[in-house]
DNA sequence: ATTTAGCACTCGAGTGTTTTAAGTGCTAAA
DNA sequence: TTTAGCACTTAAAACACTCGAGTGCTAAAT
């Protein structure tokens, strides 16, 4: 299923000059702003054929020409130019990009970043397969304590419990491994069971301050489950979502972590993954195309960041951008794990 | 400037009508479903008469009336009726609330329950002239400490600083110190340009490590700076945010810093704060109202929660709400205050 | 002095019709 | 195989018209 060389480059201006316009493309269009050396009707007639092949789609009779999603995949797939980003974007994401804070708050600020440059909605989802590692709790006053999760994927994150009474070094450290050996190995996902299965079986031991302390947990570990999604509003500046239902269906959509999961289900096999329109299963999805990228530390798979918008995205810089950071970030993520690491077999 | 009864009864119909149906209300409407015993004739009459005086308008003359901001003003100060939060809005509130993690933490909750409730955009703003009061760093392992940083208000932040070298108690203990001595009493708002000396100043003398401890925090405090606003999506189901073009003004607006502080700026003096349409300072607010509610703990101020909504939002159920969270809010920091406290002293 | 019925008037929103312009497909010639 | 030319289609814009909700005023009724 080849095309020759002059349908290719109607094909991938009739794309370009779509995503970029948002209008369907009409034959004068494509020979004026694209200098194909051929005249209107002959550009008429690869169209028709494009048409009849199932690359283009006409809205009505006397209308331009847009992408099917079987001519934007063939676009992805064979023409689409792979190109440099701006200075200006990588200057932003270079600044932007801090580094610090803990696993989610990297993850955010680089949803935040991707939102930004390419002025479309970014969803991160987490691995929640990594499991518990380690636990340490730290006193820091009499009624203050520091909790520190360590994962295997050599994540961190930490929350602080209040007490309402103070507890002694030596029950602390009881309790410290009571939670290591009954967490240690669990899934993330299946943390919060874990945690009320301590209180009940442990609560009349400990009294308050264990429950004080695993419900700091919980509440830390739930914090990051919310946070989904950056950047929702950029999907008005295009004009698919000039009518206000849309949008407000958009909104719906992205907020169901069911339908969120779905798509990015279909990715599960690949590194770089692009579904387009009617390519997804989800049925609600098929008028947007997902593009995710996985997020892996060596070969510690920690999450994933997928851009979502119209079929009418702009492909080559999505694509570009998520490169971008998967390498600054693994970098980034790389060299935290070594520390991590390093920390961990200190104790 | 006192109304007779009629026409008290009048506008405040015709704010409430307003407020539940967006549409310009007819003298038929007011007499049919508000049971005034007069003929629209009547209503007719006065309706002309509190247009005269300001409290009501007309969109154009065959359509009916509705409130002015003085219509809204005199309807919130004189004519409506504090009105019970309905148990299941009470059964959320309690039920979201969890009073776990740091004062921002809490904060966002609040937001989120807030503007889930009232379906409406809530901002919340920090206090930026609570100062630090103590300072704590403890080595968790070779590479990661954890930095404590404790309020004058009584409230807590963490963050962990991953060290690309090890580091001895020693230099830690006197790392603390410095930090202590420079930035105790420094207020929040001005402690970014304070860590920001503390390197210049130290950095030949401790390396990286300072740097990096100094860089988890700024970042620290920057997420807290970040995140303003809950619920903005709710504004959508608003019939005034039909255009999208209102709707990218709105939350191009809304995610101003500055005209949201000059929005709140106006409110300084007043526990609950109400401001509606053109009373606000800033031109672009005028076409919606602002009400806030100072979030104390004890007599420290903590910071201030604000709905932001057409003019034409629900007056009567914000204020009880707010109303409502204050209490619970007060209760729940009260609590942490106290423990804070306590741990406070104890060192 | 108030209140109300009655009526002429206004104007937005909705509906149907016409015009315009963009773009096509086809035919016949190059 | 390509292209000029032309008839044809259709969405969108422009316009004219109707309908109805709601008004303000006047004159009569209470």
């Amino acid at each position: 299923m080849s095309l020759d060389e002059r349908k290719k480059k109607i094909l991938s201006s009739v794309v370009e000059d779509y995503i970029e316009s948002a209008e369907p493309v009409g034959s004068k269009t494509l020979v004026e702003k694209y200098h194909l050396d051929y005249s209107s009707a002959t550009i008429r007639n690869d169209m028709k054929e494009l048409e009849e092949e199932g690359y283009l789609e006409q809205p009505h009779v006397s209308a331009g020409r847009i992408p099917s999603t079987k001519g934007y995949r063939y676009y992805v797939d064979n023409l689409m130019k792979e190109r440099k980003l701006s200075m200006v974007d990588i200057d932003y994401i270079n600044n932007t990009l801090s580094g610090y804070g803990d696993v989610d708050d990297i993850f955010e600020q680089v949803a935040d970043v991707v939102s930004k440059v390419l002025s479309t909605p970014t969803v991160i989802t987490r691995n929640n397969s990594d499991t518990i590692e380690n636990i340490k709790v730290v006193k820091i006053s009499d009624n203050l304590v520091l909790i520190v999760l360590m994962s295997k994927n050599g994540t961190v994150k930490d929350c602080i419990a209040k007490l309402t009474d103070t507890v002694e070094d030596k029950v602390l450290d009881k309790m410290t491994d009571i939670l290591n050996q009954d967490l240690t190995g669990t899934p993330l996902q299946e943390l919060h069971l874990a945690l009320n299965n301590i209180i009940k079986r442990d609560l009349e031991n400990f009294s308050v301050v264990m429950e004080e302390i695993v419900n700091s947990i919980k509440y830390e570990m739930s914090k990051n489950m919310k946070k989904l999604n950056s950047g929702v509003e950029k999907i008005l500046e295009n004009p698919e979502f000039s009518d206000v239902e849309t949008v407000k269906n958009f909104i719906n959509m992205i907020s169901t972590k069911e339908i969120i999961d779905s798509a990015l289900d279909s990715s599960k096999d690949n590194k770089l993954s692009i579904v387009i329109g009617s390519e997804n299963k989800e049925v609600l999805l098929n008028d947007y195309s997902v593009i995710s990228l996985d997020i892996s530390s060596g070969d510690k798979k920690l999450g994933k960041l997928s851009v979502i918008g119209p079929k009418r995205m702009n492909y080559a810089k999505t694509i570009s951008t998520l490169k971008y950071i998967n390498d600054k970030f693994n970098n980034a993520l790389g060299l935290n794990k070594e520390k991590v690491e390093k920390g961990d077999n200190s104790e």
